[in-house]
DNA sequence: AACTAGTGCAACCGCCATATT
DNA sequence: TAATATGGCGGTTGCACTAGT
C-alpha cells in the first residue's frame, strides 16, 4: 500500500511551463509568498499543476538570482571537493555556492563534470597494460555503487562549510542531525570538545582544519583532482602526519573499505601506491590510529547528560559510530 | 538530406523526514 | 500516539537539440 499521491494526476498539467504558468507563479509568490502551502498553491493561483510542481519550478527556475549554466572553474573545484568528501548530498553542495540549483549541480556533475574526472581517468587507463574499463556503463556503475555504499568515512561536519559563519550551519545541521547529532541550546559549532579532550577547538581551528582538506583539492586546476587520488606518491604522509593529503585519504578509504570497492579497480591500479594485502588481512586500521595520517576528525562530544552541559555539537551515543565508521551499519 | 547517437537539462517519481491533526 | 499531509531530497526519465555519418 502506497501512500495517496499528492494530487489527481489525471487533472493536472504535466511537462514543461509555459511562460503564462511562469509568470502567474512568480508574481503570485513575490506579492504573497508561498502562504507555506505548495499543495494548495495551484489552486489558489488557477494552475492546473501538482503543488510539487510548483515548488519545483520555483526553486530551480523562477526563484531570484539563480544562475544557470556557466559553472566557473572554482565551482568546478567546490563541487568535486564536496563530492568527493560527502558523495551526492546536491542540496548541502548547493548551500555552498549561492545561486545554483540542487538539481543544476546534479545535472552538471552527472553530464560534465563526472565525465570530465572519471572519463580522464579511463583515458590514463587505456594506455596502461592490464586491467581494461570497456564502457562508460561501467563506471557510471562504479560509481553508482559509490553512492549507494560510500566507501570512505562520511566525515561531513568539518569538510562541508566553505566559510565557518556563526550564523550559517543550516546544511551541516540537518546533516548531523541526520546523522543521530543534536545542537546544544545556542545552536553553533563552537567550543566542540573530543571524547578524549586531547583537541579543544574554536571556529578558526576547524576552519584551518576544513581548509588543509579542501584546499588540497581546490588549489589544483580541476583536472588534477582525480589524478591526485590515483597517481602514486613518494610522500604520502608528511613527517608529522598532518591531514594534508587527499592521496593518504584515498588510500585510508581503500584499505578499510576492500570489500566495497569491487570494480572500482580502475580506480587504484597495480603499481600504485596501496599496499592490498595488508588491507585484506583481517587488519581493519583502527580510525584513531590511522586519523591523524588522514583527515582531521572533527571532535565529538558524546553526549551523555542529554547534551545539557556542553556547547557545541552532541551526538547521541552510538551517532559517533555511524559517523566515523558508516560502513559497518 | 536523412538518420543515428550523444548531450544537456527540465521535470517527474518515489522515498523518507517532519509537521500537523 | 497513530495516522495523515506536506516538504525536501536524490535518482531517473523524456525530450529537444546538436554533431557525426
Amino acid at each position: 500500500m502506497g501512500r495517496a499521491p499528492c494530487c489527481d494526476k489525471n487533472n493536472v498539467k504535466r511537462g514543461p511551463w509555459s511562460p503564462e504558468e511562469d509568470a502567474k507563479l512568480k508574481s503570485y509568490i513575490e506579492q504573497n509568498g508561498t502562504g507555506g502551502n505548495w499543495i494548495a498553491l495551484p489552486q489558489k493561483i488557477g494552475l492546473k499543476r501538482c503543488g510539487k510542481s510548483c515548488r519545483l519550478r520555483w526553486l530551480n527556475y523562477l526563484r531570484p538570482n539563480i544562475k544557470h549554466g556557466g559553472f566557473s572553474e572554482e565551482e568546478d573545484r567546490i563541487i568535486c571537493s564536496l563530492y568527493i568528501s560527502i558523495g551526492s548530498r546536491w542540496s548541502i553542495i548547493a548551500a555552498q555556492l549561492p545561486g545554483r540549483t540542487d538539481n543544476d549541480i546534479k545535472n552538471y556533475w552527472n553530464t560534465k563534470l563526472k565525465k570530465k574526472l572519471f572519463g580522464k581517468q579511463r583515458q590514463k587507463q587505456g594506455s596502461r597494460k592490464g586491467k581494461e574499463i570497456n564502457s562508460i556503463s561501467t563506471i557510471s556503475n562504479n560509481i553508482n555503487n559509490m553512492n549507494q555504499n560510500p566507501c570512505w568515512p562520511e566525515l561531513p561536519i568539518m569538510q562541508q562549510p566553505i566559510q565557518f559563519s556563526n550564523n550559517d550551519h543550516t546544511s551541516i545541521r540537518k546533516l548531523l542531525i541526520k546523522l543521530g547529532g543534536k545542537f546544544s541550546e545556542n545552536d553553533q559549532l563552537t567550543n566542540v570538545v573530543s571524547p578524549n579532550s586531547q583537541y579543544p577547538i574554536d571556529n578558526s581551528s576547524m576552519q584551518l582544519m576544513y581548509q588543509n582538506h579542501i584546499n588540497l583539492i581546490s588549489s589544483s586546476p580541476i583536472d588534477n583532482v582525480f589524478n591526485n587520488m590515483t597517481t602514486p606518491n613518494t610522500d604520502p604522509y608528511n613527517m608529522n602526519g598532518e591531514a594534508s593529503n587527499f592521496t593518504a585519504e584515498f588510500e585510508h578509504m581503500i584499505n578499510n573499505h576492500q570489500q566495497k570497492l569491487d570494480g572500482l579497480e580502475f580506480l587504484y591500479e597495480d603499481d600504485l601506491f596501496i599496499d592490498k594485502s595488508a588491507s585484506t588481512s583481517g587488519g581493519n586500521l583502527d580510525w584513531e590510529s590511522m586519523n591523524p595520517y588522514v583527515l582531521p576528525l572533527p571532535p565529538i562530544i558524546v553526549s551523555n547528560d542529554g547534551g545539557n552541559s556542553q556547547q557545541g555539537v552532541i551526538l547521541q551515543e552510538g551517532a559517533l559510530d555511524e559517523l566515523r565508521y558508516p560502513m559497518a551499519q
